[in-house]
DNA sequence: TTGAAAGCGTTACCAC
DNA sequence: GTGGTAACGCTTTCAA
């Protein structure tokens, strides 16, 4: 016979202690109702006495779940992540549920595997700006069930909660064109990425919109380094205002901007997209596009949640980021 | 009989499939290498064939082991704690290790049950910067372990790994003296913190070394928002050099200062703390002490594995941060 | 080398 | 109401 391998009570120890079944037991630990008030104090009390707590692995693999579920992340680094995953942990909390989490590094081959791998040790997925194409997505679906996909794109069939990145986009063109801007210029994200797709949607919806108006689209990148890098360029287009991918790229240029001595917003007015804590504290502060990517992973939680309780979730989630002006943007020169 | 619960292949499934007992899939599975090459092969097969993968549940079950660790931060959009966070899922992905994470939102009480809970359902647990008394923990410290904290000073017989903000903060004063300044400000942060308590002492250590410099101490606080309110203070004091409780404090009052037409550094210079992301995106980029959260976290896994793996744990981490110079910082002025 | 069977610690069905 | 006991899906001892 093996030795018991934990030193912790179990459910026999308070049995025994208490003179009933462990299956009297386990109807108190799990509040049934049926048991006799004499029984549900004396149960408390051996239980309470020894310290018990029940197994949750056993309970697991008795009842079928873990009350634990799985997100994926490209990038625990990527501050829409974090607030992502924030959102998920903390509204997953209130309904006494875990998280645990899995970082593919943006490589597209782990992601697959590590989705796989996270959700067979969880309840159910959440897939957070899933890098892989959309067939293998599909194909996956089966096997990950329940999912949520959230930065991503309706149209596998999966909930979803994402933000609506094009109207975002031509949020802040409009904002632009308002301050009377006539030639932009869109640092644009990697060529691969749906969310720059997006926006280049944006920039296109923009441009229809109003012939007028000449926009050209440059390679930024992702990064302070890129946005910095991409200075030059900027100031070669003859841009009066100048849209990033993102928060990060918008203040590397600031910075590069205004180490060249250009002055923002006077003679060039910048945009980023996300509105991360920082951009609020940047000089000049940014004007972006707000993603709500807290409530973003709060709403991914409630859909995970339906689908856990066997119910249908909610419609998908497209949330329209908000334009936050603040002074890196202004009226056009002259 | 109640259905199967599962729609997955087990491994009677498999068994049957490849004509051999429950015990030799088992044993295949685990790559036990006393069993016949042929055995192996059609094992192998029918497992392919039919997408056969242990549960984790049943084995973590058997085994007393999970493969799984948890986290328990005090708020998960502090860059510290993401960073340090990021250090350990990654390091401990690299040993076929999932880490679970929970967040008290700064709450001590909270904490207290977080940790407990968490640690229950894993192999063991990381205290990230912890609230709780030194008491408290202590007497936590058998039910928790195999434990692990991070910044958080040694001293309960817990591996930890942490920075030396003592050694940090003198080390940015010497910067500062080095560059002139004989009246300097210490901007605090919350007086309950350990964090600042330990600046402080550095502090104090350089009130010590140099008994001709002035160095003032005002409530700062934690936040963009402290440091943005505390420019008046700060110019109210006279002194030529501020040092900030951490990064966010230093780029709050930096931003506060601009407004307000203070040149920095020529007529104020401004430390950080931490050296978090954007540290070097500020205009001016921010003088500050790095910590190197990032290992941090995989040397607080390092010393996990070790617990888990029943060896000695390394001695505990005390990492120095570097002062890391950018232009926030100049001569004193005169 | 292989298989039977006894756990691992619960829950829930079925009797009483 | 309460107690036996068969699952849950696996690993590992023990025998053959």
């Amino acid at each position: 016979m093996r030795p018991r391998t934990s030193g912790r009570p179990q459910i026999t120890d308070v049995a025994a202690a208490a003179g009933v079944s462990p299956a009297t037991v386990s109807r108190v630990m799990n509040g049934n109702t049926t048991v006799a008030a004499a029984l549900v104090e004396r149960v408390h009390a051996a239980a309470a006495e020894l310290g018990y707590v029940a197994s949750p692995i056993a309970r697991s693999l008795v009842l079928g779940r873990t009350q634990t579920v799985s997100v994926v992340v490209p990038d625990m680094a990527n501050p829409t992540f974090q607030e992502t995953l924030r959102g998920i942990t903390r509204a997953a909390a209130q309904q006494r549920h875990r998280v645990l989490i899995a970082d593919s590094a943006e490589d597209v081959t782990a992601e697959v595997e590590l989705a796989r791998e996270a959700r067979r040790h969880t309840d159910a997925l959440v897939l957070c700006a899933p890098r892989m194409p959309d067939e293998q997505l599909a194909a996956l679906v089966p096997s990950l069930a329940p999912l949520v996909l959230t930065h991503r794109r309706p149209g596998t069939g999966v909930p979803t909660a994402t933000a609506d990145y094009r109207a975002g986009m031509v949020d802040l063109g409009e904002h632009l064109l308002g301050l009377g801007h006539r030639r932009l210029l869109y640092l644009a994200g990697p060529a691969s990425s749906t969310n720059n797709r997006l926006r280049l949607d944006g920039i296109d919806a923009v441009r229809t919109a109003h012939p007028e108006v000449e926009v050209v689209v440059r390679t930024g990148g992702v990064s302070f380094e890129d946005g910095y890098a991409a200075a030059a360029a900027v100031r070669e287009s003859g841009a009066t205002a100048v849209m990033a991918f993102n928060d990060l790229v918008a203040m590397g240029l600031l910075g590069a901007l205004q180490e060249a001595g250009v002055d923002v917003p006077e003679q060039v007015s910048v945009t980023g997209f996300d509105d991360i804590p920082l951009a609020r504290w940047t000089t000049p502060s940014l004007t972006t596009a707000s993603v709500a990517n807290v409530e973003l992973g709060a709403l991914a939680w409630a859909r995970l949640a339906a689908l856990l309780a066997g119910q249908d979730p909610d419609e998908d989630v497209l949330l329209t980021p908000a334009v936050t002006v603040r002074s890196s943007t202004g009226p056009a020169p002259r």
